[in-house]
DNA sequence: CGAGTGATTGACTTAGATCAATGACCGTGG
DNA sequence: CCACGGTCATTGATCTAAGTCAATCACTCG
């Protein structure tokens, strides 16, 4: 389920952690590409910095995400990255991983299917933003992330980081599930919801 | 540029075109998987439709955009497509792509590359929408956008094609360039917008 | 020339952001 | 063992930016 299953043992032998600080510099824009990287713990920003500073942040990876997959592909870094609080990544070296990559197919393969996942959700999450109204990009949700019976939805984290998710205050999402509660479109329990049967 | 121009000569040879009604099915849930498609002309939606029968969308894809990247690892699809419009499809068939993929490292390679880019650009367009005001929404396009000057943008459609990426109304985007304009924060003229230095 | 579309601006409304406060819970360190 | 700081969940009040509705002008295309 990680985003990093797929990963061979002589790539996962060759992996390096590394240690940041809250504002250090993992790697910057032009810089030669190192590999691909994993967030073990903290936050790490993508930013591309135009030239009267602003930032424009391209990712905002937390624990769990990969970093920089194109950058396999690429000889030098086209952003930068920088870690927001402190923080621990790991790096699958270019040099290994694109050899194995070369090497075994079936790993090749496994990363494309990953990467073809990755793709998908994506653009459900952003067709989702295309809602406006939060009611409905909550049941967008819901309807996409429903279990087998159609009906019970695992919420993954807190509900704040599902607000995150959905690119709404935490404060709407709460107003919002409430009153779908209260609507008696669903069900709360735990980390459940369960959408109740509409005729 | 195009999104299939890492196809090789086989596989090209092996499309088929499919020509759609508006509102006909191209492949429904649980069917078995076909291949990979790209649209040529109209709209294709994938769909995931819950027991109540809402629809939730997955990907409104247009002209030029490919489709169900994914079904060519997986045996059989988990949406439905479904012409939005009057639209024309080209489908890669499976059999041929896959094997070609598992003949070709170099093949397989480029298209790990097209799905990495897709992930990268993808992740850019979401971390957008979680910009709230519509200024910064555009300014943040701006820079990610902006050519090696780091001034000049084109614009690649119509400004309602650009709302519509953003996320933003027409009226919005229109309004909030007037007023970016009116503020000598930008130039506009015909399908170019230039950064002024800002200092 | 009329239909269709993009670009633009005005007026009005509203949903969600923002600010703020509270209670529950949890781990932890003295 | 308990007080304390931190975070999550929740709700209230207020405000505003963007959505919605509407009208106009410029263009293009058959």
């Amino acid at each position: 389920m990680s985003a990093t299953d797929w990963l061979s043992a002589p790539v996962r032998a060759g992996a390096r952690d590394r240690k940041l600080e809250a504002g250090q510099t993992l790697f910057h824009a032009g810089q030669r590409t190192g590999g691909l990287y994993e967030v073990l713990d903290g936050k790490i920003r993508l930013v591309r910095v135009d030239r009267s500073g602003r930032e424009a942040i391209l990712q905002l990876a937390s624990a769990g995400d990969t970093l920089a997959e194109a950058s396999l592909f690429s000889p030098t870094y086209h952003c930068d990255a920088i870690a927001t609080t402190e923080a621990v990544v790991r790096l699958y070296p270019k040099t290994i991983l694109l050899a194995e990559l070369k090497r075994d197919p079936n790993l090749l393969e496994a990363f494309a299917a990953m990467l073809a996942r990755q793709v998908m959700t994506l653009r459900t999450r952003l067709e989702r933003r295309n809602i406006h109204s939060a009611r409905d990009r909550v049941r967008h949700y819901l309807t996409v992330n429903a279990k087998s019976d159609g009906r019970t939805i695992a919420l993954p984290g807190t509900l704040k980081e599902l607000a995150a998710d959905l690119g709404l205050t935490h404060e709407a999402l709460y107003r919002t599930l409430a009153r779908m509660e209260a609507d008696g479109e669903i069900e709360r329990s735990d980390g459940l919801i369960k959408v109740r049967k509409t005729m």
